[in-house]
DNA sequence: GCCCTCACGC
DNA sequence: GACGTACGTGAGGGCG
């Protein structure tokens, strides 16, 4: 018989997680939910990975315990229960009557002594034991048999603690943490413990004498005055702790294990809950489990699978699916079509098209409107059946992306469900995934397409309503609609790159990386994977003793910070960082590369992605071009492989100058960095000169390294602890370099005050071009949510402006090479940059054009200045 | 198939 | 005082 699993769920501190982890939310009727939300989405994750026999979820009662006897003050000066949380706590209980858990609370005790008692009572190895909580003190309940899993962050991210991972983190078994808090204390119940002594100490104390009465029994041989004499002084109150910390096993509780027993719960009692409480997503979620609900009703939706193509259909405006299954869209085939329009809504077999020369007609005719989904997908697939698609109107995924950019909207599904009433299956259910993805029958697909094809019809007045509202127009129809024309002609055109290059390069790395694997392993001692970190950690840690500076939560950290700083104390890690860095360059860009280049033209053909970054930038998949190496020589030399696809033909690589610094200076109006820019200064010298007060001639090549690095603090929206790391100074350092800093452009501090309280205000923020992200978090009592959505109000401004800027430029640019007839082609995009082949005779034309159209994209208030350069290869063109 | 760590660019 | 900290993509290892 196999074991039962029991679920312990310490109910008040998840509540307590929940609702500060999530913004104060409440429902139509105005009351807070924030937190009954966040602690179904616990139970919902418990129940789906745990599958619990049994569950219960203790919580505290009252205001006194037992344990107030013992210390009168315990948990004194704790601050009361915000009553936006006390008022939660009944739809709490409410939640789990309906979901049939048990549920459990006792005069005189806490949620801890609750689950203590009744884990201890499942230790006769019948048992698999699991407790859910925040509090860490419950990890003294762990044992071969009981689990303890923390929450992290969030909600639902949490860490299971055994045995093993308990020792891992503090050292000390789980029996042990009652006396580390016996020393230590904890501030949060208002438990003493020893005055002077913290984690640190005490956990070294604990591992030398084992527990807080032989410590005490030991104080004689305890080195340091100052710690003999509060060990001394506080003995009593030491173990008055420990005995505080200590949850009870033997609390009187009524309930036997059997009584948790749960057997699952039905939506007919789960739902109305869940509708009163306004959680219509989770309702949704549970919803779209077919085995939890019946298929709800679609509405009927009229349409034909036609045999012949006729005017009827072709009707403008239309919606207009071309549908392919395979990710990759530069290899997808045409698995079907559908038109909707007034007239109706018509599927269209791929093979009913291909003989249709009517039907191409319309595709390619200009005057022909089509309202789409991801037109840039279809533009790229039906240019390899030779059909030049044209007279694109609207494309939804691109105007819900602009409308609100953290919505994932990968298919017409996503989109019809926020905004539309129309049911569209996902495009999972209809063709299933991974291996098992397939076409289902042909009436099934009819209507799958049909239903897209009529939701995009609809939603486009709708989407198209908002944008005007939201004052984005213009950025939807000038700048992002042209884009993604531009984007699918970049992509089809590819980049060229010589295989033989690449090879070559990857037998020499080969060779290489064989001999630094030879001194490593000799080194060790012994063969291992040096690609494993946890490999490499035991060898480092364990086996060659070295100190382990840093953990990961699942183990050693062996990253390039950890490993620099134990250069020189042993041989083997200068081989190793050079056996990483070339290893990367081997398997990410030698044979990443070599995977995608096309056997039949020798060409590249990445995917940009338009709707995915949360700041307006563009990204590159399969490959990511946006990451080739350029910092170390060793991987800036792949960029010799990226070569003109024509002979006498040359690469012309044009980046901004400090683009976003530039953009800082226009929006802030800080009068000391505009100068900057106006007089053409460097500007990380000119900050090192603010920051560090000093000259222009005093200013040292740390400074100004460090000056650069708060400067890509400001631009990349890093926090004091990001500088710390980037600088490897300590956290206040870095914090008052950001002072420093700030006092320096007082207009930039302004600009981040104004740039929050915007945010704060509307909810969101924007850049030049009215591009907007939605910070909902600015509002949170988190306050890592809070900080993070702070950092981000001030810098997606700027990287979005930068975004806006040469998105603008690329637009601006393609119009230029056709009105000029120029053959030169622009090929990439990476960030402040743009790529371009062109016969070198153009060249000379094509640099002046290139700084005119990027320079003038649009106009700030400081100079845009952009660096041009050319050669034979990317690699020569910097 | 999914998660983690690590590493590359801006 | 907590907590884990710019945005992306991709490779490899290790687990189920």
């Amino acid at each position: 018989m196999g074991k039962n699993k029991l679920v312990l769920v310490d109910g008040n501190s998840i509540a307590y997680r929940a609702f500060f982890a999530l913004p104060l939310l409440n429902n139509d009727k105005g009351v807070y939910t924030n937190a009954v939300y966040g602690f179904t989405q616990m139970l919902l994750k418990i129940l789906e990975d745990e599958k619990p026999s049994h569950m219960l979820v203790a919580f505290d009662a009252g205001k006194t315990t037992f344990r107030h006897k013992t210390f009168g003050e315990y948990k004194g000066g704790r601050q009361k229960t915000p009553p936006e949380l006390s008022e939660q706590f009944p739809f709490i209980r409410q939640l789990l009557d309906a979901f049939k858990i048990k549920r459990y609370e006792l005069e005189n005790y806490e949620a801890d002594d609750i689950i203590g008692t009744l884990a201890s009572s499942a230790a006769d190895g019948n048992w698999d034991v699991k407790v859910f909580t925040g509090d860490k003190d419950l990890l003294q309940l762990v044992t071969p048999d009981v689990e303890v899993v923390l929450t992290r962050k969030g909600i639902t991210e949490v860490e299971a603690y055994t045995v093993e991972q308990v020792n891992e983190r503090y050292g000390i078994t789980p029996d042990q943490i009652i006396d580390m808090k016996g020393l230590m204390g904890d501030p949060s119940d208002n438990i003493p413990g020893v005055p002077g002594v913290g984690e640190k100490t005490a956990i070294k104390l604990i591992k030398e004498y084992g527990s807080v009465e032989k410590v005490l029994e030991s104080i004689d041989q305890i080195s340091g005055a100052k710690l003999k004499e509060r060990l001394t002084e506080n003995k009593d109150q030491a173990l008055m702790s420990k005995e505080l910390a200590t949850i009870t096993k033997e609390a009187p509780i009524e309930l036997g294990l059997e009584d948790t027993n749960y057997e699952g719960y039905e939506n007919s009692s789960v739902f109305p809950l869940f509708k009163e409480l306004g959680f219509q997503s989770l309702l949704e979620r549970l919803g779209g489990d077919e085995e939890l609900l019946p298929e709800t009703e679609k509405e009927e939706l009229n349409f034909q699978m036609v045999s012949s193509i006729d005017a009827e259909m072709l009707q403008n405006p239309s919606a207009l699916i071309v549908e392919t299954l395979t990710e990759d869209y530069h290899k997808a085939d045409i698995q079907g079509y559908a038109i909707s329009n007034n007239n109706g809504t018509y599927y269209i077999s791929s093979s009913l098209a291909k003989g249709s020369n009517e039907f191409k007609e319309w595709l390619e005719d200009n005057n022909q409107k089509k309202r789409m989904f991801d037109a840039k997908r279809a533009h790229v697939a039906l240019k390899r059946q030779g059909i030049q698609l044209n007279g694109i109107e609207f494309d939804s995924q691109l105007a819900s992306y602009l409308l609100n950019p953290s919505e994932s909207l990968d298919e017409v599904a996503d989109v019809a469900k926020q905004y539309g009433k129309l049911t569209v299956d996902s495009n999972e259910k209809v063709y299933g995934k991974g291996a098992k993805k397939k076409l289902p029958e042909e009436d099934i697909l009819a209507e799958h397409l049909s239903r897209k094809a009529h939701a995009i019809f609809i939603l486009t007045d709708l989407l198209a309503d908002k944008l005007k509202e939201n004052e984005q127009s213009n950025l939807f129809y000038d700048l992002e609609m042209p884009l993604s024309l531009v984007l699918a002609k970049m992509e089809e055109i590819g980049v060229k790159v010589k295989a033989d290059t690449l090879r070559e390069m990857g037998t020499d790395l080969e060779a290489q990386l064989s001999m630094l694997e030879k001194d490593i392993h000799e080194l060790a001692g012994v063969s291992f994977n040096i690609n494993s970190p946890k490999q490499l950690g035991e060898i480092l840690f364990e086996k060659l003793n070295l100190p382990a500076i840093k953990k990961t939560k699942t183990g050693y950290s062996t990253s390039v910070d950890v490993l620099e700083k134990l250069e020189g104390k042993h041989e083997i890690i200068n081989k190793i960082l050079i056996y990483r860095q070339l290893g990367k360059l081997r398997s990410t860009y030698i044979e990443g590369l070599l995977k995608v280049v096309h056997e039949d033209t020798g060409r590249i053909h990445t995917r940009f992605n338009q709707v995915l970054a949360q700041t307006g930038r563009l990204s590159s998949i399969d490959p990511n071009l946006q990451n080739i190496p350029i910092r170390l020589e060793a991987g800036r030399k792949i960029r010799h492989a990226f070569v003109p696809s024509q002979p006498g033909w040359k690469i012309l690589a044009a980046d901004y100058s400090q683009i976003e610094l530039r953009v800082l200076a226009h929006i802030s109006q800080d009068e000391n960095l505009m100068e900057a820019f106006q007089s053409e200064m460097d500007v990380h010298t000119k900050t090192a000169m603010d920051v560090f007060h000093v000259n222009q001639d005093e200013v040292t090549s740390e400074m100004r390294r460090r000056a650069k690095a708060v400067n890509f603090g400001i631009v990349y929206g890093i926090s004091d602890y990001g500088l710390s790391q980037s600088l490897g100074i300590t956290r206040k350092e870095a914090g008052e370099f950001i002072k420093s800093y700030l006092e320096s452009f007082p207009g930039v501090q302004q600009y981040m005050k104004d740039s929050i309280a915007e945010a704060k205000q509307n909810g969101y923020v924007s850049t030049l071009l009215h591009r907007r992200r939605y910070l909902p978090e600015i509002n949170s009592r988190n306050f890592n949510l809070r900080s993070f959505a702070e950092r981000t109000a001030m810098n997606t401004p700027i990287q979005g402006t930068a975004a806006d800027i040469i998105k603008k430029a690329m637009v601006d640019m393609d119009k230029r090479l056709s009105d000029e007839n120029l053959e030169a082609k622009m090929l990439l995009t990476v960030h402040d940059e743009l790529i371009f082949e062109a016969p070198e005779q153009e060249i000379e034309k094509l640099k002046e054009i290139v700084c005119e159209v990027m320079e003038q994209a649009v106009q700030l208030d400081v100079p845009l200045k952009v660096d041009v350069s050319w050669g034979d290869s990317w690699y020569e063109a910097k």
